[in-house]
DNA sequence: AGCACGCCGACT
DNA sequence: GTCGGCGTGCTC
């Protein structure tokens, strides 16, 4: 074998591809499959995969390998296969696909450098810029001179070289380690010449003399209570041995979470999880949907069977929606399993996140529970797959690769012919449908854990608290609900969905909505800074003291933020104690677990918040919650926005009365008569479920149909238009009959960053060349996608239409 | 994505 | 004649 098949970190439509290379003979043996290596690629150098071994190629002209970069591969055959599989499902180019499933810090970062060869005959300018140094950096020559054909010439003469440095950006920390460098009857003699006042010296070496076992230099010192000042003469004296030892960034402190042990299941859990067990006894692939209502007990379910998979020797992986991944899930799983667990999710830094990467690489750990990228955790021999809260759409990636984590698990399941379990109180429609049907293996859990019965929900309705003479945004009924509360000292949680109710600016006078100038958007008031941002660019500007359109004064902020509700709720229970949760309070790490802390702690009445609160909590002190504006969502161009109402209800109701004293349910809502309101305030998933389903089969949405969203953005509207055109007619030419494409129209949002963006929408039963098709499409356009900045994203199964 | 090559107009 | 602008095409 000793030519490499390497996909290069271009990720272009022409180089989506393998290139083929010599192994110099001083790499043989050494380079696997699934490797990082250097390769050179036209002029440059650059990184790249090694995705085969061969011995031969078609080209004639093969260039060799010039590095490795990793000593054991990053990549398993199994992921190998997976990324070209998940490249070719999302129409994403290889490189994305293989970058995508590991941590950020192994992608390679590029320098460009130039060398100076002869110090002598270099021309006055460079001489200057090189200041007596042997290189400098490309980007310090173009900052400071910038003049290319000098430095062109200078090349051709022979001056000057460039030089492509690929680096990794991993970094392994590493942790001073002392240890004895004689025999102990030697460092006795040492002892006894040592001087008299090298007391701390004294001190240590009769520590390491008693325990003769290398100690990490900061216990060593902490012990004798001393500085490295002392240690440092006895290694310069060779008594001692100062070695380097790599350690682990511990994002979770060891031995903090204290072990528990199975409880005893309930008939209920016994009989979802024997279908789970005898699975994994015949190692059987099967998809399992674990419909069970919050407080039902899902996660014991989980960790025992994740208990058995570790008994036969196997992997699991867990995955949680980002936003669930609280210290009381982790706490959950280090509790069972302690350092057999990793964690993957965003708030670890990218080092942390590389330690914990590498304990599954090492097969250190057993189970990792982790976010959506979690799901390409490189375990050889996984038992079980496991994805909590189904439902959650932050399981989909919205760049590229465009994947669903659900559709990866499986696929990974079936390879390792393991259980894959979807556990929700809401599943999706595609998966109950598919349930129902017979394809996946419905596991149902009814009730709730020590017969704790759901909260009964009361639904008020705000348009009669208006007629009422209540202007506020809290209806009498939860006002009267939270004195109540209050008084009792029993706690609160108010949930307030932040999504299309975020606060814009209006003038009162003309009713002039202040817009960023690059998207069609209102622009946010953000209250600290006293400034409007937009959320699609990074545009921003002053809060305008008067309308800019007929200069009156009373130009507002309207709409309801959780600082307004915190405001307005400082008004009207001045003496609760509220702690507010939104990306505001928690952006700093660890303030997310520190609020909770507090609350769980009654250091607080009311704990404020959005989405972050609806999932997870298990507070046994709350027995109200209130939602503030249940149809936040409902009015969203989105055919799935009832059923993401329906399941947010649905989850911000299950945080009351999960224990010893029941709860209760305070929603608002402007359409309390809608059905996924009404059929969620009853609990009623199967009605729910079977109402919608007669909708999406009438107004042809998925489950009946698939989907795949094209979008096409460029800065000329014209241009936009005559282009998604163009994609429509050729869909219609060469996809069936039966499939319906729908556009082009203008996209939910139709200026972003300065672009018009436009869309056409596929709805189809089967259409196994789709993807032919479109690959064809795409490069119908490609001269255009790549001179003329035009822009066409493709989406097969998309989770956001905006 | 870079980068070189090459063609064409503007200037020493 | 030479320099530098950008369109075209290739990268094992």
């Amino acid at each position: 074998m000793n030519i490499a098949k390497v996909v290069v970190d271009v990720p272009a439509t022409q180089t989506n591809r393998v290139f083929d290379y010599k192994i110099p003979s001083k790499f043989q043996g050494s380079i696997h499959k699934g490797m990082r290596v250097i390769v050179p690629f036209g002029p440059r150098k650059i990184m790249g995969f090694v995705l085969d071994l061969v011995n031969e190629s078609e080209f004639d002209r093969l260039k060799e390998i010039s590095d490795l970069m990793d000593v054991t591969p990053v990549l398993t055959e199994e992921l190998l296969d997976l990324g070209e599989w998940l490249s070719e499902e999302t129409l994403s180019f290889y490189i994305s696909s293989f970058q995508a499933m590991l941590p950020q810090v192994l992608k390679a970062k590029y320098k460009k450098e130039l060398h100076c060869l002869s110090s002598d005959e270099i021309p006055v300018e460079f001489k200057t810029l090189f200041a007596g140094r042997d290189f400098i950096t490309y980007d310090e020559f173009v900052e400071r001179e910038g003049n290319h054909a000098k430095l062109q010439k200078a090349i051709r003469d022979g001056l000057i070289e460039v030089i492509y440095q690929v680096q990794s950006r991993e970094t392994i920390k590493k942790q001073s380690v002392i240890r004895l460098n004689k025999e102990a009857h030697l460092i006795e003699e040492a002892l006894e010449d040592l001087s008299k006042q090298a007391a701390k010296q004294r001190q240590l070496l009769h520590y390491l003399l008693e325990h003769s076992k290398p100690i990490n230099q900061k216990t060593l010192l902490k012990k004798v209570n001393t500085t490295r000042a002392s240690l440092k003469p006895l290694l310069d004296q060779g008594l001692l041995l100062e070695s380097f030892e790599e350690v682990y960034r511990e994002p979770y402190e060891k031995g903090k979470y204290p072990r528990t042990s199975p409880l005893p299941l309930t008939n209920q859990q016994e009989e979802a999880i024997q279908p789970i067990l005898n699975a994994l006894e015949n190692e059987e692939h099967h998809v399992f949907l674990l419909h069970g209502v919050t407080g039902s007990g899902k996660t014991e379910v989980y960790l025992q069977s994740i208990q058995e998979v570790i008994e036969k020797g196997q992997e699991a992986i867990v995955l949680v929606p980002e936003i669930a991944l609280t210290p009381q899930m982790v706490e959950r799983f280090k509790g069972r399993f302690g350092s057999e667990v990793a964690v993957l999710h965003s708030a670890l830094s990218a080092g942390e996140k590389y330690d914990e990467w590498r304990k599954i690489q090492r097969k250190q750990v057993k189970v990792v529970v982790g976010a959506r990228s979690a799901i390409f955790a490189p375990f050889e021999n996984v038992g079980i797959i496991i994805i909590d809260e189904e439902h959650e759409t932050s399981y989909k990636q919205e760049d590229h690769p465009r994947y669903h984590a659900r559709d990866v698990a499986i696929y990974r399941g079936e390879k390792h012919r393991c259980p894959v379990v979807l556990g929700s109180a809401t599943p999706t429609l595609e998966s109950f449908a598919r349930a129902k049907k017979g394809v996946y293996h419905l596991l149902s859990m009814g009730n709730r854990m020590n017969n704790a019965t759901m909260p009964t929900v009361d639904l008020v309705d705000m348009r009669e608290e208006l007629h009422k003479g209540n202007r506020t945004m809290f209806s009498i009924r939860l006002k009267e609900a939270m004195e109540e509360r209050l008084k009792k000292g029993e706690q609160i949680v108010l949930f307030l969905n932040r999504r299309g109710y975020s606060t814009f600016v209006m003038c009162r006078d003309c009713g002039y909505v202040i817009e960023c100038p690059h998207c069609d958007i209102a622009l946010t008031y953000h209250r600290k800074n006293e400034r409007l941002k937009c959320h699609y660019c990074a545009y921003e500007e002053k809060m305008p003291s008067m309308c800019p359109e007929c200069e009156s004064d009373t130009i507002r902020y309207f709409g309801t933020g959780t600082q307004k509700v915190e405001e307005a709720l400082a008004e009207l229970l001045p003496e609760a104690r509220v702690i507010r949760m939104d990306v505001d309070t928690t952006r700093r790490k660890g303030s997310h677990e520190r609020l909770l802390t507090q609350f769980a702690r009654k250091e607080a009445d009311i704990l404020l918040g959005t989405q972050m609160i609806a999932k997870g909590l298990d507070f046994g002190n709350v027995t109200l919650v209130g939602v503030l504006a249940a149809d936040s969502l409902l009015h969203l161009p989105d055919f799935r926005a009832s059923e993401k109402t329906f399941q947010l209800l649905t989850q911000v109701s299950g945080r009351a009365g999960r224990h010893a004293l029941p709860g209760e349910v305070v929603v608002q809502t402007y359409t309390p008569e809608h059905y996924s309101v009404q059929l969620a305030s009853q609990y009623d998933y199967e009605q729910f479920f079977s109402e919608e389903m007669k909708l999406r089969k009438s107004f042809q949405y998925p489950p009946y149909y698939f989907l795949t969203l094209i979008t096409v953005s460029h800065v000329n509207q014209v241009k936009v238009m005559e282009v998604t055109r163009t994609i429509v007619q050729l869909l219609q030419k060469h996809l069936s009959q039966q499939t319906r494409i729908l556009g082009p129209t203008p996209s939910p949002l139709t200026r972003v960053k300065d672009r018009y963006r436009f869309q056409c929408m596929v709805k189809y039963k089967n259409e196994p060349n789709q993807r032919k098709i479109i690959k064809k499409i795409l490069t119908y356009f490609e001269s255009d996608i790549q001179k003329n900045d035009l822009l066409i994203q493709v989406d097969l199964q998309p989770y956001q239409l905006m």
